[in-house]
DNA sequence: TTTGACCTTGAAGCGGCTTCAAGGTTTATA
DNA sequence: TATAAACCTTGAAGCCGCTTCAAGGTCAAA
């Protein structure tokens, strides 16, 4: 199948197909004889990995690590494993950040509402209080 | 003063600040005779503001369109409310996509505990999940 | 035959910086 | 006085994960 059709099994575009190709994460891949890209339903496979994992939010380089075990016949799915428990971690650090990055919005809003509005660059306006939160 | 102490008031680093300059967010400084940035403290009041914004996530459009608005003395306050409130429900939506995504990583996590860990590429395996997360 | 859908490559753009390379200046020390 | 160390300058490239653009070539249907 050429690059159109792969791109749509595995749901992403067929521009992120020749870049993931590009970076080694998908192999080159054979041609036809007017030089198009030839994919079989291996290619989808590795693909459609590809895609769940950008999904899960892993890097190309973490996809890679994961690939390149496989491509040596050696079993990834522990290292996945891992790696699906340690990105969860990530993901809920990267929560109470912006859960107190959101609180730290709203407040600075209601406080916000009680100054003047009208205030072009003294000390009595919602800026201020902006330009002061890192101490 | 030199770049290097402004940077410091406002903690921000030497390059943030050159790069500032280079976007168009901080005015071309005046120079000392050997050719080093010089800047007084009106400088540093509009760093900080710079890097007061950048902590609460608004990205540099955003504060050069305010910075526009002072500059133009034309009060910015109303602006910077709206945009605050604007934020937090952006970075509201964004935690909650990030909590569902927390979830899928648990659940497969979870999931993928109870399969061999051994399977190189078969379906029998937390791989093959991740592959099918889209369908 | 011409339109249109598909394919190719290489380069540049996005954001918000950091890092690197290759220098010049100034101050402190040996 | 030499030299090291700490500062400053510019321009370009690198980061991530793509997308977009430019400038073509290929192929099937109308």
């Amino acid at each position: 199948m050429r690059i159109k059709e792969l791109a749509q099994r595995a749901h992403v575009s067929v521009t992120a197909v020749r870049y993931y190709e590009s970076s080694g994460i998908l192999p080159p891949p054979r041609r036809l004889p007017n030089g198009y890209r030839d994919y079989d339903q291996s290619d989808v496979e590795r693909l459609k990995f590809v895609a769940g994992a950008r999904s899960l939010a892993f890097s190309l380089d973490d996809i890679a690590e994961i690939l390149a075990l496989r491509d040596r016949r050696e079993a990834p799915c522990r290292t996945v494993l891992e790696m699906l428990a340690q990105k969860a971690d990530e993901i809920q650090q990267r929560i109470s950040e912006l859960e107190q990055l959101e609180k730290e919005l709203r407040d600075l809003y209601e406080l916000g509402l009680t100054f003047p509005t009208d205030d072009v660059d003294g000390k009595n306006c919602v800026c201020h209080l902006v330009s002061e939160r890192a101490g």
